[in-house]
DNA sequence: CGCCTACTTGACTTACTTCAAAAACAGTGG
DNA sequence: CCACTGTTTTTGAAGTAAGTCAAGTAGGCG
């Protein structure tokens, strides 16, 4: 039982009622560690992944890559994510995963997983719900990116990572590190860099939001849930903090 | 043993390889049918299902509603879907549904679903990468909504669609039936109903789509995958045809 | 100090949205 | 069969927001 352990098993709690017996399961996981640099790249497109991966420190984030050559990130992943628990049961890899910041990430092989839900189905459950929620994060995506004016846009995503940010108890009072740049924001949330520079300076304007430096601050939560049409029911968190 | 229960095994052998105690398994099924209207809902956004939604003929759309009033639809599905899945384990719908066009649908209790998952794990795996199919579809809808021109962005579902239905044989030849309407159209793409209907214009002109009375009409499918930047590998379909 | 990277800003251009109006079409009832 | 209504599609014109391009600045690190 290391930490690698211990973040998995806080995460699935917090969204599902692990039982002893499951919580033990757990802990006889194999999972090797491994430390990643920014923007490292620790799973490719196409590859058909053995293990699943698990954020132990740091944050991390998966992408597409297009044909011409442009990125689209897709999601970011905190401490105690499975960032491709689908691996278990798709083959082929239809995005990649890359180190956002330094992080370090654990892989289980798959045959471990596989083997615990025989064994205890519970757990089974409690990673097919992650994948759901995943799946609900995914759909707010779209809707963001599709739907939403920019500064809205931009400010959405910020509610988002700073509720999960303290969801899992990583924030500092206001604060959370997103160790990402500009460039990758609007490769987030498909605009120009400049643009993302501007609306970012639109945004501190408001005097809800500060971005810089890989450091989120908020300001005015209320204001800024507001301004972002936020509202977390899509996350789906069984605990409020 | 009626359609519903022969379109989901069907659809469920193509992405999984079900054995004939599964088959059997789902052909016990509770499963009551219902047919609506175009544009009929059928699951509010913030309900708490107790079944899960099967199509069974017709079309199936999911969508959010915005607090602005806008809508954004974020996937359609064909016989053999099921749209909901993911409410079995997320207790509250983040999303609803609806019919698009004349469409019937199945409803089966969620305790039948998971008292045969405990019987048969393999059909709850089944199940499950259903689902994850499902993200994987989303993933690439963040990606054509963010990262790629209106034409691209366009094409790019046409040929979705077209592939999936004729993975599912529902085409004619070269063509198959999406009864959306233009606006639907720019609320799936994000885009406004002017621009809709230009960009179909444009698409037109290549000689490689046509879409008009709720009739998609593929003309040159290699063309138009490149166009579209299309490649099927996403949808992780087994068969081939 | 100089280099590299990330951020900032400005000017220009293109694209899309919005608004408005007309045309095509489907369904309804006379 | 045709007039009438409402809806969907088409088109035009104007305005604006965002992308691109290019240059400049600031900060981090050797």
């Amino acid at each position: 039982m290391n930490e690698a352990h211990q973040v998995l098993i806080r995460n699935l709690n917090e969204q599902s009622r692990l039982e002893q017996e499951d919580v033990a399961e757990i802990g006889t996981f194999q999972c090797a560690v491994r430390n990643f640099e920014p923007n490292e790249d620790f799973i490719h497109q196409g590859e058909k992944p053995e293990f699943a991966a698990l954020v132990v420190t740091g944050m991390v984030a998966r992408y597409h890559l297009l044909s011409s050559g442009r990125r689209q990130y897709l999601s970011f992943h905190l401490p105690g994510d499975l960032p491709d628990a689908q691996g278990l049961f798709i083959e082929k890899m239809d995005h990649a995963l890359c180190a956002i910041g330094p992080a370090s990430v654990g892989f289980i092989p798959h045959r471990e997983l596989l083997r615990a839900f025989r064994r205890r189905p519970n757990l089974g459950i409690a990673f097919w719900r992650e994948t759901l929620l995943d799946a609900a994060i995914f759909r707010e995506a779209i809707t963001n990116n599709s739907a939403r004016p920019m500064p809205v846009r931009m400010a959405h995503l910020f509610c988002e990572l700073f509720y999960r940010s303290r969801g899992s108890a990583l924030n500092r009072g206001n604060r959370c590190k997103v160790p990402i740049s500009l460039v990758q924001l609007g490769e987030t949330l498909g605009m120009g860099i400049a643009t993302v520079n501007r609306t970012l300076r639109e945004l501190r304007a408001t005097g809800t939001v500060d971005f810089r430096d890989g450091d989120l601050t908020i300001v005015k939560w209320r204001d800024l849930q507001r301004l972002g049409d936020f509202s977390p029911d899509y996350l789906h968190m069984k605990r409020h903090r």
